[in-house]
DNA sequence: AATAGAACTAAACAGTTGTTTGAAACGGTG
DNA sequence: CACCGTTTCAAACAACTGTTTAGTTCTATT
């Protein structure tokens, strides 16, 4: 009957380390991007939250509330992490596509291996429930936006923008692989090759000068021993 | 104590509609495509299947065994509903790029909504459990192979496996951006446009236009509004 | 027909799950 | 101090989980 179901609305909270619904979130977000909405358990999320098994129930109502909490937290808070990269006025093209795809790229698989949020907002893009429309609108529909005016830009309004975002999502689609099947790809190539070519940085330039090439604002690599592009 | 946990060697086991182990491996590879492996009950995959809960354990010991099972049950039924296609000799290579595109688009996509056996086999890649090596082995492994030596005979043997290697993860990444997050992609672009230019043929062109393009073996798509060029 | 083993079943088992309860502890206000 | 609403807790709840058991039916060989 308590009121802290609902999101306070009034002055700013502070989500330290001594309070317990920041706690729980955290935790929660952990254990969900781990083992999915299922294999995570309560009691598991509050222990490691170091709060009662009733705390979930008290600050959120149950489980599924717990959940979406928990994807809107992940987002807003990997938004702040690494935000969009910004532009002067009369930087070309070319290099805000490099940065663009560098930057998606850093979001997606981090330095070293990709923080709790990514995996947890991976999980409810591969079976998205009823968080997922929040998290689309919130987070990714913005960050492709900005990729197809990128490409807008790129190509002088030559291409419709139907045309425009199939050619964004075949760029996300290179980087998105890495990042959800990354495991099957470190099995389909030698180790070596993956820290050399694979890396984000290599990775972004590759993937950038592709699509460049394939529009027509740089050579062909078909022959690729040419020096990095930027 | 029954030795019907162990695959029989004998004569071929038809998987018809009376066989017991065969309805039970079905109906769990829909389950656990549908609802993952925690989520996926005995007791449900028993009821779909029309068997004892007990079944489950005589057949496969248990449920872990069973999934194992049903991956590997999934891929080798994949595998003939869709086979690579086969080429005569002197068949272009940009013709055999484009069938072998097709192709991994028709397997990942269906021609309505995918099977069973692909969610499952894409609930396997997303988060790898101990059937994935086999998968990868005998699956995923073969068709990126044919995949590379696609593109060497297509660059004349002007690029190293690694750079043919990366070359084809873009093309895979490409397809499996659709497959993966089908749904926000849907969520993305208009619903009319996914119809035009979003359906599998279309996609398949546009990809290895793309791809094309990009090595040089035909002219920059920046205006797209060339015909078909196949 | 008799028997042995495989196939199948209903019922129960022990453990875990999400959720609820009722009371204790807390922190500020009169 | 007494009061009150909020927060926290240990304990229990009912439902469901994977698995096992003991018993029955079926099938084929002797």
């Amino acid at each position: 009957m308590a009121s802290a179901n609902t999101r306070k609305t009034g002055p700013v909270e502070v989500e330290g380390q001594d309070d317990p619904r920041g706690r729980i979130l955290s935790a929660a977000g952990q254990e969900f991007a781990d083992k999915g909405f299922e294999a995570a358990t309560i009691r598991d999320i509050c222990t490691l939250a170091a709060v009662n098994v009733a705390a979930v129930n008290y600050y959120f109502g149950d489980k599924h509330r717990l959940y979406i909490e928990s994807v809107r937290h992940a987002h807003e808070e990997r938004s702040q992490q690494v935000p969009l990269p910004q532009w002067a006025d009369g930087t070309p093209p070319v290099k805000k596509l490099r940065d663009f795809v560098g930057n998606m790229l850093q979001r997606m698989l981090g330095f070293d291996h990709p923080p709790w949020q990514v995996r947890l907002m991976l999980r409810e893009i591969l079976h998205p429930t009823d968080a997922c429309r929040q998290l689309v609108e919130e987070y990714i529909q913005p960050h492709f936006t900005v990729l197809c005016s990128i490409l807008d830009e790129l190509t002088d309004g030559e291409m419709s923008p139907p045309e425009l975002r199939r050619i964004g999502l075949g760029i996300v689609g290179q980087c998105f692989l890495y990042r959800a099947a990354g495991d099957v790809v470190g099995m389909l190539i030698p180790s070596d090759e993956k820290n050399n070519l694979h890396s984000p940085v290599k990775l972004a330039d590759h993937i950038t000068c592709f699509c460049l090439a394939a529009l027509g604002k740089q050579p062909p690599l078909s022959v690729e021993i040419s020096a990095n592009c930027f």
